[in-house]
Order: C-alpha cells, then structure tokens, then sequence
DNA sequence: ACCTGAACACCGTTCAAGT
DNA sequence: ACCTGAACACCGTTCAAGT
C-alpha cells in the first residue's frame, strides 16, 4: 500500500505500529515488508538486520519521552505529580517500553525525571548521599509499580481467587471480614500507586 | 546421553536447565530433543507443544517458592524480613521467575508471602481495606523493585553516565558535590531494597 | 544508491508409520 | 503406549544480480 519510496523513517513508523499493536514478537521482517509493500531484503538495506530495527525503535521511544512538569506545592506533592505523569508516559506505549526495559535502558530514559526528583528532594532539605537514596528509591518504586502492573494486566483472572485464601481460618486467623473481602476485590491500580508514592516520600523526607 | 527411557519429568528438568542457562529463547524443541538424545517429536507425546510445555515449567516454578519463614521482633522488622527473603527467592531463578511474571501469575505466586504480609500488618494493629492496601502496597514495591534489578543487570554500563547530567549546572543548580557523586556511583541494590521498604512500611504502619 | 528473488539455515508443529 | 522421519509453513539473513 505504500506508494512513497521507502525510506527508513517509513519503515520505523510501520515497525513501532506493529509493535505496539502486536507486540515484538509480532513485528517480523517479512510482514513488515508485506505491509510497506517491499521485498524483504530492502528492509535490511535502509535499517540492517531486526535487531537494529528494535535498537532504533528504542532510542526513538527515548527521544519521544517528554520533559516531565511538577505540580503541586509541597515537595511532596511535586514527586507524587512527577510520578504520575510518569506511570501514564509509560503506560501509554506499553510494548515500546518494555523493549526499553528489556534492553535496561531504563534509567536513560528516567534522566529527566531524575533530574525533576534531585530538584524535589533537594528543596525538602536532602543532601548528599542521602538525597541520592531518597531519589533512587521513587525512581526505582515508580518504575517498578509500572512493571508490575503491566505484568498483572496479562492474566487478569487469577486461579485461585485471591479471597478464597483466607477461608481456612483454623491456625492464626485475620478474623478481619473487611480485609478479606478487600483483597478479594482487585486493587485500583491508580489509588494503590498515589497511596504508595506518597507513603514513601513521606518516609523519606522526614527527618 | 539420556540412556533412561524418556519421561516427562526428565524432559522438564532438561527444559528448566536450558531456560536458566540461556533464556526462554533459548529453549528450542530441536535443542532440547538433542540434549535429550530423542526426536523432537517424542517430546510432543509427552508435554504436547511449546507453550505447555513452557506452562508446566512455570507451575513447576510457582511450586518451588518455599513458605516465608519472617524474623525479626517488631512487625516492621518481620515485614523487611519476608521482604528480603522474598527477593533473593526470586533472584535465585531469574529467568523462570520472568516466565511467571509474564503469565501474570505473580500474585499467585506470592499467596504464601502475602498471608505472611497480612499477619504482620494486622498484628501492627492495621484493620480491613487500610490492611489491604498496606499488603498490596509492599507486595507491589517488592515485586516491582526485583523487576527494575533485573532489567539494570541486563545493561551495566549506562550509555551517559549518570553523573555527567550534573555538570551543567546552569538553571537551577544542585551544587551538592555529594549528591552528584552518589548518583554517579552505581546504586547498592540490597541496601537500597531494605532501605525502600523500612521507609514504605514505616509510613504505611504509621497511625 | 536502491531494490529484488533465490537460497540457506533455522524454527514449531503435524502426520502417517513404525514397534 | 511410545518413538520415529518426513514434510509443512514459517522465521531471519545473505548474496549475487538487477536498475
């Protein structure tokens, strides 16, 4: 269907929509050809071999990920916002950047967040060595709740159920109805992930 | 080399090897008939095709992760134990840990932890849905946390180091010499784990 | 400089056939 | 019940050849 003489930026936007539509192994070099309407072997020419093509769909996602913007007025609140924004950046190109992931390119592309949580932790008062934890620790707990997620979003039904754990109340018993039927319910990622950030900066910023 | 005659157990120890010593991809049928000495399509009599056989591995998996033995006095103290403990269960099999995070099993997988999680936090004198949420909120940062290591690991060496973001200090400087040593340096993932979840539970546990 | 088809070495899987 | 080789439809990749 392509009429324009294939070019190579043709063929990443071609390769970064079936990617996220199929995931990678979706992308193959022969249905990639089929829908630019080229022979294979053209594909090689203008990108290399598939696993450049993915290097060079990795270092485009990067680019694309934006400068995040804080708001709020405490410190506190500005992490929790910069974290937000951050879990719906990259939740919005979920196979884009789990091959960033994969390839740990993580922190390259967390380095404008970064800097936006020195700023944060600095105005609380952190310095040194303990400024560096404190930042490391929300990066690594934002990225990670995003991993988690992802991976949970894949087998929605879980086998056992999660309530039917705690109908065995013989040895100690959480004799706690509310708390049983919570973790039977599936958690709001959203709420779990605010509720979660904003425990640990609190944490972290106290004195 | 196998002698003895084939069987499903020995062809899922055989599968587990090749998986841990070169990846899921790494497993082919042909690879592992030959290193079975047998027809590849022997093993399709006994575990039917791939992705079975793949599923068996996973149960098998989900299987081995022990019970949770928690030490410590204070609630917060057995939380960060079974939080340890957790992680260098999983650290043990990278790769067949990465099986069941991509099944989305993981929560399954975590069953006996999470009963272990609850004990605590009730006995912390947390109650119904705050109870649940504190669960959730330390099972998905010690999930997500193991997650992030393990895609670190894949890329030591960080394309600009992490240090060099720091030089330009134009616009709104931290001139902490510390911090940005620190940051340069690559982080102490054991210490940085304890230290995020002594600082999540401390705030969750907190009235 | 760009594109092509043919060919190679790999896959997972099926099937009819052996014992 | 268990094992086999041949065959099929797919891969990624290379190469010599076209324009």
């Amino acid at each position: 269907m392509a009429r324009s003489p294939l070019t190579r930026t043709a063929i990443l936007d071609a390769a970064a929509e079936m990617v996220q539509q199929h995931g990678v192994q979706g992308l193959t070099m022969r249905g990639l050809a089929a829908e630019l309407g080229t022979a294979v072997t053209s594909i090689y020419w203008h990108v290399g071999n598939r696993e450049s093509l993915l290097d060079a769909l990795v270092e485009r996602t990067l680019q694309e990920m934006g400068a995040i913007r804080p708001g709020g007025r405490t410190p506190t609140d500005r992490i929790v916002s910069v974290a937000r924004g951050l879990r719906h950046e990259l939740r919005a190109r979920p196979h884009l950047i789990a091959m960033v992931h994969e390839r740990g390119l993580t922190d390259q592309m967390f380095l404008p967040a970064q800097r936006a949580l020195v700023r944060e932790v600095h105005a609380a008062g952190l310095r040194g060595a303990r400024a560096a934890q404190a930042v490391r620790a929300v990066q690594f707990q934002i990225v990670g709740f995003v991993l988690v997620e992802r991976n949970r979003e894949r087998a929605p039904i879980q086998s056992p159920a999660e309530g039917e754990l705690w109908d065995t109340g013989d040895h100690d018993p959480a004799e706690d109805p509310a708390l049983v039927r919570a973790l039977a319910r599936p958690p709001d990622p959203e709420r779990l992930f605010t509720l979660s950030v904003r425990a640990l900066v609190r944490s972290l910023l106290a004195t």
